[in-house]
RNA sequence: GUAGAUGUAGCUCAGUUGGUUAGAGCACUAGAUUGUGGUUCUAGGGGUCGUGGGUUCGAGCCCCAUCAUUUACCCCA
C-alpha cells in the first residue's frame, strides 16, 4: 500500500508535551492578569459566517480570509455564466457561506450584538483561541496561530486604554520581558494630520506610508508618499509631525501646534494626554510606554487610541496590538456602542522567549515520581502508596509490572522525572522502598511514610 | 501576488573540477551490567540523494521542468 508522506499544512504545527507546558505558562500568566483586571472568559465557535467577517479587515485582510466550501454539490447550484467567467471572486459567495475567524474582535463584536440582552455593559471580556491567516508563512509568522484578546465594550472611559497598558506591563514584565516598548497613538491624531494637509480622503494610504518609518526610512515613506499622489508641499507639511523627537510631553505640544487648525487633531491630542496621565500615577515594571505617531496598524476599525507592543530585545514583529473601535457592533445593528481592546500574540511571544530562553524550568510540571516494579505481586503492593502520593497532588505513575527495571528507568529517565521508586520481593518484605534521586544518582531504603514526608516538602 | 535560498538516514548536516559499495554526529535497537536510568565502551538496523526528464562511458554533483520547505517584499500577531 502506497502510504503518504506525513506533514501538516503550510504555516500549521504540532505541539510537542515541551512545548505545550511551555504555551501553557505564556497562556496562563496572561490569563491570570486580565482575571485580575475584571475581565471574563468566552470562546466563539471557529468558523463564522463569511458575512460575518468581510469588510472589517479592509482589502488586504479580505484576502486573508480562510473561506469554508459550502456542503454537498457546491457547485451545481452555481449560475452556469458565473462559472463561465472563470472569477473566483465573483463564485466565492455562491459556494462558500462560512470561514475561519480571522481575529477575535469581530467574532466578539457580533457576540455582544447577538447577545446584548444577557449582557451587562461595561462587558470586559478576555478569549484566548486560534486565528486563522491565509498569508505567506515567515519567521514569526504562522497561517494558524493564537490570539489573547481582552476587550471591554460599553465604557468610552480612557481608563480602560491606560488599564491596557497596566496589563501588558504586568502580563509582559511576568512572563520575564526585560525590555519591550508599548507603542500607543491615536487615530484621531492621523486623522487630523490628514485634515490639516487637507488628504482626508487619502487617510488609508498616509497611515500605511508612515507607519514604514522605521523600516525603510524617511525618504523610503517620502517615495511612497509621492508614489500615491501627495505632493511636495504635502510631504514638506508632514515632514516634522512624522519626524516628532522628544519625550512624551514634549511630543504631544508640537502635535498640538501642528493641529491648531484640526479640532478632531486637537482631540487625540487631548485623550492622549489623558491616558498619559492616568498611567503617571502607576509606573510600569519593565514596559516603556512611547508615543509614537508613526503606528497607524492596519485593521480599519480602530477609531481613537491605538497600540503595538514591540520587544527590544530580538528582531520580531509587533507581539501584540489593540485599540479603540467605536463603531464596531454598529455593523451588527448594535449602534453607539463602543469598544476598546488589544491582543496578545501568544505564538511570537513563544519565539521571543525561546530565542531568549525565558522559560523558567517550573513551566515543565510533569510526572514527578514513577513506581517501578519487579513482579505483578509488587505492582498490586504498590497501588496503596501509588493513590496516597496522587491524594497530595504529587504527579505519580506505576509502571506497568512486566518490563525490565532497565526499560522503566529508561523510562523515568527520558520523561526526567525527578524521583523514583523501586518494589520487589526484598522491599516488600522489610517494608523499606528502594527510593532513588534521578539527578544525584542517590538511593536509600525508606518507609513509605518517610518517602511520603520527603516528597510533599 | 513578487523575488531569492534550500531539498542527501527519524533529526542536524558533510559529500572535492562529475569517477568503485554515499558518510558523520545525535536519536533508535541490542550487549558489556541475571535487581537500576543518565556517563563510558562494543555491535547493529535505517537512504529509489524531493520527483520527472536531459547531457555523459559514468550524475548526490551539470542542465531543464515540477513539487515541497524556507526567507524577504506586500500586509500583518
Amino acid at each position: 500500500m502506497a502510504s503518504i508522506k506525513p506533514s501538516v499544512p503550510k504555516g500549521t504545527r504540532d505541539f510537542s508535551p515541551a512545548e505545550m507546558a511551555r504555551r501553557n505558562f505564556i497562556f496562563d500568566t496572561i490569563k491570570s492578569v486580565f482575571r485580575k483586571y475584571g475581565y471574563q472568559q468566552i470562546e466563539t465557535p471557529s468558523m463564522e459566517n463569511l458575512s460575518t467577517l468581510t469588510g472589517k479587515y479592509g482589502d488586504e485582510g479580505d484576502k486573508l480570509i480562510f473561506k469554508i466550501l459550502n456542503s454537498g454539490d457546491y457547485l451545481a447550484k452555481v449560475d452556469a455564466d458565473k462559472l463561465a467567467f472563470k472569477d473566483s471572486n465573483l463564485l466565492i459567495s455562491e459556494i462558500s457561506e462560512k470561514a475561519l475567524r480571522y481575529d477575535l474582535t469581530v467574532p466578539f463584536a457580533r457576540y455582544v450584538v447577538q447577545h446584548q440582552n444577557e449582557i451587562t455593559f461595561p462587558f470586559k471580556r478576555f478569549q484566548v483561541q486560534p486565528v486563522w491567516r491565509a498569508d505567506r508563512p515567515q519567521k514569526g509568522r504562522y497561517r494558524e496561530f493564537y490570539q489573547c484578546d481582552a476587550d471591554v465594550v460599553g465604557s468610552d472611559s480612557l481608563l480602560n486604554e491606560a488599564e491596557f497598558i497596566l496589563i501588558y506591563d504586568e502580563a509582559l514584565s511576568k512572563l520575564g520581558l526585560r525590555d519591550f516598548t508599548i507603542k500607543i497613538n491615536n487615530r484621531k491624531i492621523l486623522s487630523g494630520i490628514a485634515q490639516v494637509i487637507d488628504k482626508s480622503d487619502n487617510i488609508i494610504d498616509l497611515t500605511v506610508a508612515i507607519d514604514k518609518l522605521d523600516k525603510i526610512g524617511l525618504d523610503g515613506v517620502i517615495a511612497e508618499l509621492s508614489n500615491k499622489g501627495f505632493t511636495i508641499e504635502d510631504i514638506n507639511k508632514l515632514k516634522p509631525v512624522i519626524l516628532l523627537e522628544g519625550s512624551n510631553t514634549e511630543k504631544l505640544e508640537s502635535l498640538r501646534k501642528a493641529l491648531a487648525n484640526s479640532p478632531i487633531g486637537l482631540q487625540g491630542c487631548d485623550e492622549l494626554e489623558t491616558v498619559l496621565n492616568y498611567i503617571k500615577a502607576t509606573p510600569l515594571q519593565k514596559g516603556l510606554l512611547e508615543l509614537d505617531i508613526t503606528l497607524a496598524r492596519g485593521l480599519n476599525y480602530y477609531t481613537g487610541a491605538i497600540f503595538e507592543v514591540k520587544t527590544n530585545e530580538v528582531q520580531m514583529g509587533s507581539i501584540g496590538g489593540g485599540g479603540r473601535y467605536d463603531d464596531l457592533t454598529g455593523m451588527f445593528g448594535l449602534k453607539g456602542l463602543t469598544g476598546a481592546g488589544i491582543s496578545f500574540g501568544a505564538d511570537r511571544i513563544y519565539d521571543v522567549m525561546e530565542e531568549l530562553d525565558l522559560f523558567p524550568s517550573s513551566a515543565v510540571q510533569g510526572t514527578q515520581v514513577l513506581i517501578c516494579c519487579f513482579d505483578k505481586d509488587a505492582e498490586s503492593y504498590a497501588l496503596p502508596l501509588l493513590q496516597r502520593l496522587r491524594g497530595l497532588e504529587i504527579n505519580t505513575e506505576l509502571y506497568p509490572a512486566g518490563a525490565k527495571i532497565k526499560k522503566q528507568m529508561e523510562y523515568a529517565n527520558s520523561k526526567q522525572v525527578p524521583y523514583t521508586i523501586l518494589i520487589g520481593s526484598e522491599e516488600m518484605a522489610s517494608g523499606l522502598l528502594a527510593f532513588k534521586d534521578m539527578t544525584s544518582g542517590l538511593q536509600e531504603k525508606l518507609t513509605t511514610g518517610q518517602i511520603v514526608e520527603k516528597l510533599s516538602k
